[in-house]
DNA sequence: GCTTCAATAGCTAATATTAGCTATTGGTAA
DNA sequence: TTACCAATAGCTAATATTAGCTATTGAAGC
C-alpha cells in the first residue's frame, strides 16, 4: 500500500488525482493541499512514502517546497509534475532531488507507471522529459565547431585555469606580446569579448 | 518500417537480438557485426534508422564507435546495451549522443520499449538507469562547500556568463562599486585571484 | 614558385579588473 | 541589547585586459 499526499493548487486536478488514486487498490492517497507552506507539518502527521507536487502554487512553488521536505525527510518521494516540458525546471527539479518528473497532459498508465517506477527505486519520467535530461550531457560535446588552432586552444586552457596573460607566456614560453595576439583571435574566432565569455565557452566545450 | 543494425562482439548475443527483431513485423535487421570499425562504410551501406551498440568489442567499444558514426550521421539513432549500470560508461554514452541504455539483462519487453520509445523522439531506458542520470545532476550540485551568499552566487553566475562589472550593476540593479565588493568576497572565498580561476570553479561547480 | 596562414613579436590607447581601504543599514543570533 | 554580518555604497592606485594596428618566419597546399 502506497501513502500518497498531493500538493496542487488547481482543485479540478486534484480532484481528478484523487480519484485516479481511489481507483487503484494499492494506492491510499493520504491527504492533499492547495499550497505547500506546510509541507512539513504535513509530511510529519500522514508519512507519505510518495508526493505528488505541482510546481506552480501560491505562496511557495513545488520545487523550493521539495527542497525543504527532503532536507528533514530525505526518503520521502517526490513526483513533479508541471504543465510544460520546460528544461530549466526538469533540471532545478533533479538538482533538488526529485524522483520523477511528469506533465499533467500525461495519461493515467503513464502517471501510474512514473509512480511505480520510483517506488521500485527508479525513475518516473517520460521517454521524451529522459531525453531532455540526456540531452543536458549531451549539448557539451557537439563541441567545437570553433577550429582554434593548437596554440590558441593551449592558450585558451591556461586561461581558463586562471592564468594571466604574464603567466601564460611564462608558462607556454612565448612572449606576452604574442599570448595577447592569439587570444585576440580566440575571442574573436569564438566571438566573445571578455574573459568570462571565453572561459564559459572552454568550459562548456570541455576544453579543460 | 525501422531498420536496425546490431553491433555485438558476442555471436550468441547477435543471434538472440536477430530473432527478437525477426519476430516483430515492424522491424527490419539491416546487419549485425561482431565490431564497429566499419561503422561508417555499414551505416552508408545499410542506411540504419537505429542502432544496438554493445560497449565492450574488440578493435574499438561501442562509444568510441558512435562517437565517430554521430559527426557524420547525427540523425541515426543509438542505443548503448551493456553488461553492467556503470555510472561512468552512462554518462560517456550520454555525452557521446545516445539516445538510448539498455541492459543486456533487459527483457524483450524493454528492448522493444526501448526501441520504440527512441524511435517516437524520446530516450530508451529503464527507470533505473533514468534514476542515476538524475541522481548525477543531485550529485553537482550539492558540490559547493564555499558557502557563498545569494548575491555573491547571482554575481558569480553572471561573471561567468561574460559580463563586466558594470553590466552586472546594470542587470541586477546594484551599483558598481557593490558589484566590486561582492566579487572581492568571492576571491576571497573561492581563494582565488583572477576572473578566470573564478569562472572555472564556478562551472565546475555547477553554479552556472 | 606563389599563396595562405599559424605562430611569433611588437606597440599603444582605452577600459576593466584587483585589492586596499571606510562606512551605513537591516536582520538575526547570542 | 549587543554583536555580528550580508548587502549596500563609495574611493583609489596598481595592474591587467581589450582591441586597434604592423610585421617576420616557416610550413602546407596549389
Amino acid at each position: 500500500m502506497i501513502n500518497i499526499v498531493i500538493y496542487d493548487d488547481h482543485k479540478p486536478r486534484r480532484d481528478s488525482l484523487e480519484a485516479l488514486l481511489s481507483l487503484a487498490s494499492n494506492y491510499h492517497l493520504a491527504g492533499s493541499f492547495a499550497d505547500c507552506l506546510n509541507i512539513l507539518e504535513d509530511t510529519k502527521r500522514l508519512t507519505p512514502d510518495l508526493i505528488l507536487m505541482d510546481i506552480e502554487m501560491p505562496g511557495m512553488n513545488g520545487i523550493e517546497g521539495m527542497r525543504i521536505l527532503k532536507q528533514v525527510y530525505p526518503d520521502v518521494k517526490v513526483i513533479i509534475q508541471t504543465a510544460f516540458e520546460d528544461d530549466e525546471k526538469i533540471f532545478k527539479a533533479m538538482q533538488a532531488g526529485a524522483e520523477g518528473y511528469i506533465l499533467k497532459t500525461a495519461t493515467i498508465q503513464q502517471i501510474t507507471q512514473a509512480i511505480d517506477d520510483v517506488m521500485q527505486g527508479g525513475a518516473g519520467m517520460s521517454p521524451s522529459i529522459a531525453l531532455k535530461v540526456m540531452r543536458y550531457f549531451n549539448k557539451q560535446s557537439s563541441a567545437k565547431g570553433y577550429q582554434l588552432t593548437d596554440k590558441e586552444t593551449a592558450i585558451l586552457k591556461e586561461l581558463a585555469q586562471g592564468l594571466s596573460y604574464k603567466m601564460i607566456a611564462d608558462k607556454i614560453g612565448i612572449s606576452y606580446f604574442t599570448v595577447n595576439n592569439h587570444i585576440k583571435r580566440v575571442y574573436e574566432k569564438l566571438q566573445v569579448h571578455s574573459l568570462g565569455e571565453a572561459v564559459a565557452i572552454a568550459h562548456k566545450e570541455k576544453l579543460v
